[in-house]
DNA sequence: TATGAATGAGTGTTCATTCAT
DNA sequence: TATGAATGAACACTCATTCAT
């Protein structure tokens, strides 16, 4: 043997991102979740305490990389230089993360509003811009910088149904993004 | 005489845009509607045919609105001057809505995914763009037409903690706006 | 004026009638009887009691004949000619009786078992067979008189599906109950 | 070990199967089915899809037989010998049935209208008859063949109150049917 | 002769969760 | 490392019925 030691637990997560994705957290129950894994929902249990714990253990990994993010915001002075370097590295964490993540993410406000994980994330968010902001700062300057971070997530989805290619989307969403925080 | 006959159907629709607003259309059950209202839920069937139809009848207003603001952006041409003044209405609208509308109206991509009436307004939402912007406009540009409305919605929600007032935030969401359309 | 006098309660009656044969009593809603009707439910209640009202007032003069079969019965001898004379007496009460009566009270045994009505009609079937036969009579004497009646009820429903006409159905219903009873 | 491993599959077809045939299957709710049982409606549900699905195992058994009735009889000539074969094939096939089945089976027309079940069982009704007769056979003749199935199922409940014995019910339907069909 | 408004009791169904095995 | 069996609480919805007007 040596490494193998069940991939069911991934193989979880993968399926729930999927259908968290397609239908929202809310709507998608633990049965649809076990029976496209061909597994029973107890079998769901033995690997996760709950159904809110699979959707937190999605995303705990993208939670650890922008804590590291603002840890590294921490030490910069706010210069334009470092908002244009934080928008650089939303928009690679967002670059890389799978397509039901981002999906996902966009939904955290009001699919999940009611769950602990969707407050750590918008939680995240507000630490960010008031990193990149002084937090007597205009208003249209603090909003800016929000709708910079958003951009970079809209521009996946908003013109999906156009024949733009997703790289070029993402493209434009970054420029964006960039011009915003000036 | 003059205006009694029974208010309950408007006192259903302002309790439901209420928790709807506050929990989510899907967390918002019917029971707890009733129950704040002091009626039974058989009641809040004598006045609509099902719980989406509550929704519906919601935002039928204000698809109307957008309906006669679409219907005015057909006879524009595609002028700078044109996407200001859309830019205008649409705040306008949103700056009359009751604070609750404009809450469900953010969610309505995620939480009302799978209601017709989400499909309703997202393809509203669509039609805007696409008369806004050439349909082979660069991403950036249909972008930019897709944030600036949403900069909108975005304003109101977005500093909810600062101690930045609303009338501040809606007219620094409006100025985004209108620079996004410049 | 003269003799207006509502026919309301008629065509509650004809189309309670219509549905109830359709559906089934149980299926049939006061709701889809006022809508059809373009009343409101209430007005139903203004012409009848309940539910079960309404479908005794249907049945009532088809009772009311029956009644008068069997005290004509009681005079008779139990002859041959006698059952004979019975069953055509029969055959032309389910002749003269609209389709959905027939229809209904083909399901009497089923869908109104808890009704008193129910009860009333199969009670007068029984009666109906004890006066035809000695209560002592062979099993085999009792059953043919019992399929004699169900016959002709069902000449009409069995070989609706055929191309033979309703007619001729009848007719074949009328010739093996005499045979039956014969 | 043996033959343990819950039967409470079993306890909900038989539970249900009184039901069904006391108070017809409309009027059985799964709350009656279940607090007879002592279990909970969700446990129904963890055992059958819908309350459909219930009544349809009930009579998939049944089905088969008379499918594998139906493919013999397709092999047959249509003779007067075959027709009393097949009267003999289902008049055991009703009296192995349990009493509850022979009851439910007599309401198929009207309680269970609308159930996809109770339009299979008539649709192999009527297959029986029209493989039993040509189509173009008499009326007459055709009803006769129906009425003879009908015999069958008859005979053991319109004589209930009599003081008849049940087998000699049976016997007598069975002697009725074979003299119907020649 | 009706209607508008409401109710109480019920329906079938779904859910996240538990636990002995 | 799972499963079979079950639960309790909820859900959207429907029904026959009532009653003031």
């Amino acid at each position: 043997m040596g490494e193998r030691r069940s991939d069911t637990r991934e193989r979880i997560q993968a399926t729930a991102l999927e259908l968290f994705a397609e239908h929202g957290y809310e709507k998608t129950s633990l049965r649809e979740i076990a029976e496209r894994l061909h597994v029973t929902k107890a079998a769901l249990y033995y690997h996760f305490n709950s159904k809110e714990d699979i959707v937190v253990s999605l995303f705990d990994g993208l939670i650890a990389e922008i804590d590291a993010t603002i840890a590294w915001l921490r030490d910069q002075p706010r210069t334009t230089e470092t908002r244009r370097e934080l928008v650089q590295r939303y928009a690679r964490l967002a670059h890389d993360s799978p397509p039901g993540m981002r999906r996902l993410l966009q939904d955290v406000r009001s699919s999940m509003r009611e769950l602990s994980v969707g407050e750590q994330l918008q939680e995240r968010m507000r630490t960010m811009v008031r990193l990149l902001t002084d937090r007597d700062a205009p208003a249209l300057t603090q909003l800016k910088c929000v709708m910079a971070l958003a951009s970079i997530n809209a521009a996946m989805f908003v013109l999906q149904d156009t024949d733009i290619a997703a790289e070029e989307r993402h493209a434009a969403g970054l420029t964006l993004a960039l011009e915003l925080v000036g």
